[in-house]
DNA sequence: CAAATACTTGAATCAGGTC
DNA sequence: CGACCTGATTCAAGTATTT
């Protein structure tokens, strides 16, 4: 990571060694053996090795990131607070703690402790100024309609999705499931974007961000690891461009001064514009400022001047008469959008 | 908090300020202004102020902490990473996060983040070697039969439970819905624990400690909140003992030797004991061990052995030959612990 | 061949008391 | 403190096997 250029990256996804500390040996209560995460990589040490750790590779993500760059990290209880408070302390912005329910968790087989049944994720901009990527109606789409909550209900990866190795066992022990990494692409970065996942394993994240037509680059250590996702990566073909195109979001959508109504002429200066029920009235002027109450504005002042609120969103707030009928004035900006976008 | 003896109480439930960072006001689309919270109690300051006021609450919690005491706090992303850290840096054990999954959230009004559904709470003993209370069977229960997971699904505190001013509006920004603390009260202390709430606020936790006959001790600066609290609590007529008890693990119930058994005469020596296949046999000897196998031993071990097993449970793998049926040797053993209650 | 049953497995800080 | 013993304890999916 240390020889990637500075602010070159848009989006980093990094799952961690969580560092858990095992004790002996696991048995179901019919007497099998949990295979535990017991490899190498994950035994960092104590607290202190961990947060030296955590500061070294935290760090080298913020200096790779662009300025509207984000930072994704995935935890338990183990690692997940000094990860997060380490980077709150750097300046990076949390915009929303992320929990990973799990449909299918492994059970607490002794009766100690609830089901750990959960992982979180922290989503955070690179510092508080930064405009970060959040495609708000591709998520609301996915979710039927209704905003993305921050919990997400997903089954482990389990099955045909589980990479083995030839002789049957899992080729990593803590791989991701696609979903989640679909989820998280999808919502916080745009195609053509540039990945970083800094702990790879065995490229869920560069198998995701191919299909989604991302670019992405993969640091692992493990030689193992990175042949197995070279050759998974090689074998996805990513969609067609047009087919990777989302539900936009409003925000995302060109911004429209009401001037340019006027300028286009779907309204003249001394155009009388009407509150839906028709009361209270203002009248256009050439420079796309409005009149009413003896003051002028723009659309949004004026609404809120008129019914003496803190705030308007005067789009739908002011009605034109269309053939007799009051229509908001927002179908005047649909239009010119329309034609923005050549159709 | 620091009049408090060392060494005093069973449980710390903690609800402190969640160092929000809000600008400006928030409102709705249709413009109504969202109650935020920004009570002078939650603006700490910056990091470092948090910081220092957060070990500060976590030293006396820990100092006045029963050495098998156990702590919960709650918290948002704006604050619970740094708590989570510095407990673990105090050296308590955590034993679980649990998600408090909202089903009601107050969404996000201006589409730029997943809705901020759910909240994050820490268990952990006082250190790593405390025994802590964990009622395993009660939660089970109460989930229906099955384990219950870190995740919590729980309106929040809405309705006729929330507690309002003579002017209607909410008494305290940040009520914490009973169901929370009833779930962490059965799951993780007795009645007759003492139960210590530092930010004792309008007085949830001690109107459920109460509810379920747990003492507890309540600590809060706001003196129009702590009158609250007090009214509240006084309302409620706590159950009585009998209607408190939940459902044990057997863990719990009083050892009984095998050897027991035989000298109780409910088995001879010599008398046979067999699997539930009825293939494989065990005899019994006058000193409370059984030979099968060509060996000798406790149940267990030759439960073990005739299996190859590395453990077993005796009282459940050998049984007795009960009028043609075989029974398990578990149903003697349940025989003298009614004995021994004095039925 | 379909349906029912059995087996396998997953980021796990997974017991408690006595000698 | 370590060794040793008793004996309590699992959910949802996917895959394999049997009926």
């Amino acid at each position: 990571m240390a020889d990637l250029p500075d602010e070159s990256v848009d989006l980093v996804f990094a799952d961690p060694p969580y560092n858990l500390q095992l004790g002996g040996d696991l048995h179901r209560p019919d007497n099998s053996r949990v295979d535990a995460v017991d490899d190498d990589w994950d035994q960092i040490g104590d607290f202190d090795d961990y947060d030296l750790f955590s500061c070294a590779w935290l760090e080298q993500a913020r200096r790779v990131l662009k300025p509207d760059g984000a930072l994704w990290t995935i935890g338990s209880y183990h690692n997940i607070f000094r990860v997060g408070a380490f980077l709150q302390d750097m300046g990076f912005w949390i915009h929303n703690d992320v929990i990973w329910r799990k449909s299918n968790p492994m059970p607490n087989f002794k009766g100690t402790r609830f089901t750990n049944a959960h992982e979180t994720l922290i989503w955070a901009g690179k510092t508080k100024a930064s405009r970060v990527t959040f495609n708000y109606a591709a998520m609301k789409a996915l979710n039927d309609g209704v905003q993305m909550r921050s919990d997400w209900t997903l089954a482990i990866c389990a099955g045909g999705e589980r990479l083995k190795t030839g002789d049957g066992r899992k080729a990593h022990p803590t791989q991701k499931p696609e979903a989640l990494l679909h989820r998280v692409l999808l919502a916080t970065s745009n195609p053509g974007d540039i990945i970083l996942d800094p702990f790879f394993g065995t490229g869920t994240t560069g198998a995701v961000a191919r299909k989604l037509g991302r670019r992405f680059i993969g640091i692992e250590a493990d030689a193992g690891y990175a042949d197995i996702a070279r050759r998974r990566i090689a074998a996805i073909s990513p969609a067609a461009d047009a087919d990777l195109k989302v539900t936009q979001s409003k925000r995302a959508l060109p911004r429209i001064p009401f001037g340019a109504v006027v300028e286009a002429g779907l309204l003249k200066p001394g155009d009388t514009l009407y509150c839906a029920q028709g009361r209270r009235t203002a009248r256009v002027r050439p420079d796309g400022t409005v009149a009413a109450g003896g003051e002028t504005g723009s659309i949004h002042q004026m609404g809120a001047h008129v019914q003496g609120a803190p705030a308007c969103n005067g789009w739908t707030f002011w009605h034109v008469r269309q053939s007799g009928q009051l229509a908001p004035i927002d179908v005047l900006r649909a239009r010119i959008r329309a034609e923005m976008e050549g159709v």
